[in-house]
DNA sequence: GCCGCTAATGATCAGGCGATAATCTACACG
DNA sequence: CGTGTAGATTATCGCCTGATCATTAGCGGC
């Protein structure tokens, strides 16, 4: 037994436990994107070249192998600048937010991402509601504040975001989103140009937001708005 | 059958094949928009009050039974009536396209529909392609005729719709669709006013489309725009 | 070249799963 | 009240699945 002979080695036998950790998270992203949750440890570990019980020498349980995978996924992929971007006035608010969902799509909008986000969502787990409370705090409350300096209305320290106004920013960010929802869960086939489609949706929001948000807040404008910065689409 | 005594009916015994049969799938739609094609006979037989082989005598697989499901659910709530109505140019196309998506979303916007939609998606069925393309064909490019006649662009039939125009369709419904997915799915916090964010879904594709229909099909007008009615916000 | 540590494997368990076949029993009919 | 039909149940098969444990084998240190 201890003279192997002419065996092809196996490609990686006897790693370092933060390599072999770090390669079965990977994949585990990979496979679990794919298949769903309810994909088996065994052809996890098929797709390793690993036995399936090593699974549990890193993992205590299939479980601690799926939250593992949320949290790699979707905290370890968000970017605190985001929401610096979104602060930044010294670019104009539509530069901003195309900049902004130019970045946070590369991030985001993966076949990976996507899929395990939704897998998540209809599983009920609670990844969902702690990432869209953080999508919400930190980035789509931010899109309506500067909305309001934009248009000249009341600060939002002052007054509050409303329900309401946040459904603008939704709309925004859902029909960004949905475009990547119909690309990689439905396998539609769609028209390939994010950036056109990022522009077209954020001269969207700069376009009818100033109407409904005057009805909304009893036109109590403070300064005139900006015009040439929410409308200069030809 | 004729002679129908006051028997209470210990809950449900030896029914009709017909009436069973019901039952089931009725219930079957339920569970796995649930919990998912992975959930199990066993569990749906518990709901339903019978043993788990009887499944078998109405169904021949599992498979059946969710292909069944999808039936029911998919084409099963179609309406024809949604396409003639987006056609009806008796109406404006405001009021076409907001009483459209009331009477789609009251059929379409329901927990089960939309978790079995999700599901159906990222399992890879065919029902997603099929639906999509129906919703393609039926209404959006229903939608994308209407709103070049109403701007007084060239008739759909000379020069066919362009994807970039369905982009637009396409951010129209999934604005309103995605607004369900967060209810539903995410099962988030949502603003509970539906026919509001109806309306301005729509306001949104009559206001931004003019522009940008106007720069890609390169202000060939036949006619003025009925502006009236694509801007009858305020 | 031996040796110890431990990454990795092989064998296996207990419960769960879709599906099948034999059996039971509710109901209509005469 | 007996009897046949068919709706419904009981028992069970064969395979799969997450998880466990004893054993093997690769690599560094001496």
């Amino acid at each position: 037994m201890s003279t192997n002979r002419a065996k092809p080695r196996p490609a990686s036998r006897r790693l370092l436990p933060g390599e072999r950790e770090k390669l079965i998270v990977k994949e585990a992203i990979r496979f679990f994107s794919e298949v769903g949750f309810s994909g088996q440890t065994r052809e996890l570990s098929r797709r390793l070249g690993i036995t399936q019980p090593l699974l549990y020498r890193y993992f205590p349980s299939k479980r601690a192998l799926l939250e593992r995978v949320y949290r790699e996924v979707f905290l370890g992929r968000w970017d605190p600048a985001w929401r610096s971007l979104l602060e930044d006035r010294s670019l104009p608010l539509r530069a901003r937010l195309i900049e902004f969902y130019r970045r946070y799509t590369a991030v985001v909008f993966r076949p990976e991402w996507i899929r395990l986000y939704m897998y998540a969502g209809l599983a009920g787990t609670g990844f969902n509601r702690r990432y869209i409370d953080m999508l919400e705090k930190q980035l789509l409350r931010r899109i309506c504040a500067e909305l309001r300096v934009e248009l000249g209305l009341p600060d939002s320290r002052r007054a509050p975001i409303s329900p309401f106004e946040m459904e603008l920013a939704w709309d925004l960010h859902g029909g960004i989103f949905y475009y990547c929802v119909r690309k990689f869960i439905y396998r539609s086939r769609v028209h390939e140009n994010l950036p056109a489609l990022i522009e077209h949706a954020v001269d969207s929001l700069l376009l009818g937001a100033p109407t409904v948000l005057d009805r909304l807040l009893g036109r109590t404008r403070t300064t005139k708005p900006k015009g040439g910065k929410t409308r200069d689409i030809p």
